[in-house]
DNA sequence: CATACACTTAACTGCTAGGTTAAGTATATG
DNA sequence: CATATACTTAACCTAGCAGTTAAGTGTATG
């Protein structure tokens, strides 16, 4: 249970980064040298190294080297937790302004001062 | 387009710390204050205050004052726009690993230096 | 009007993410 | 063996996040 929330915040800080994210996206079409993911992003190799490190962390690539080639791919399994932990919300889609409006003066009128009067 | 991927770059940064996701699932229970996450979450005034700043940001939360408390509640907009990002990899649920074997070495030999040879 | 409550703002601090350049390592090529 | 390629590692810098305490603002309550 532990593991799958530090798995969880792990994925999510991999993708807080707009790089990181698109990374994903461009692995998520075809494999990929740390090179070309450099010259893609217009970033330098030691800072997409990171990026990638961050990545690997966070279990969402693995690499394969070929010579001094290291070929990158992407792992869905990570995608599915965060699928997952979104789709937790879903059957609720659409019921949210409503619900404030009239929970809010129900909650005030239980928890205020005044409750305490009575 | 373009206003797409900054929402979608608030929601990752919004969520991308523990104590925000946390407060996004309890909202999603209820609307609380913010009084009510600060202790919710064992955190001081200013620093939820913070967060929820961020949470606002992202237009993952809004907030209805009722005398001196503000209620808070969750907007799922943002979690819809969260779970088709995601979803765009769905297609490929499984599909991971064999992929790259094959793919490093055929990618390997069309782009060494042998190539250039020819 | 005084006091308490529920924030809000300001000012400061420690830490670390994300970038850089420069030097080091591993592999291929002539 | 010399040189180029593809990273990797180290050292450093800067900006901003996430927290704190302390003081300020708006709204009840006696």
């Amino acid at each position: 249970m532990d593991q799958v929330k530090d798995e969880l915040s792990s994925v999510f800080e991999a993708l807080g980064n707009d790089h990181r994210r698109d990374m994903i996206v461009l692995l998520s079409i075809r494999p990929r040298s740390i090179s070309e993911l450099a010259t893609a992003r217009g970033l330098s190799l030691p800072a997409i190294h990171k990026h990638v490190r961050v990545l690997e962390a966070a279990a969402m690539v693995h690499r394969r080297k070929i010579g001094r080639t290291n070929f990158l791919a992407i792992r869905r399994e990570p995608l599915r937790l965060l699928q997952q932990w979104t789709n937790q919300f879903s059957p609720w889609w659409g019921t949210d302004a409503e619900s404030l409006d009239n929970y809010a003066e129900n909650l005030a009128a239980q928890t205020t001062d005044k409750e305490k009067k009575r």
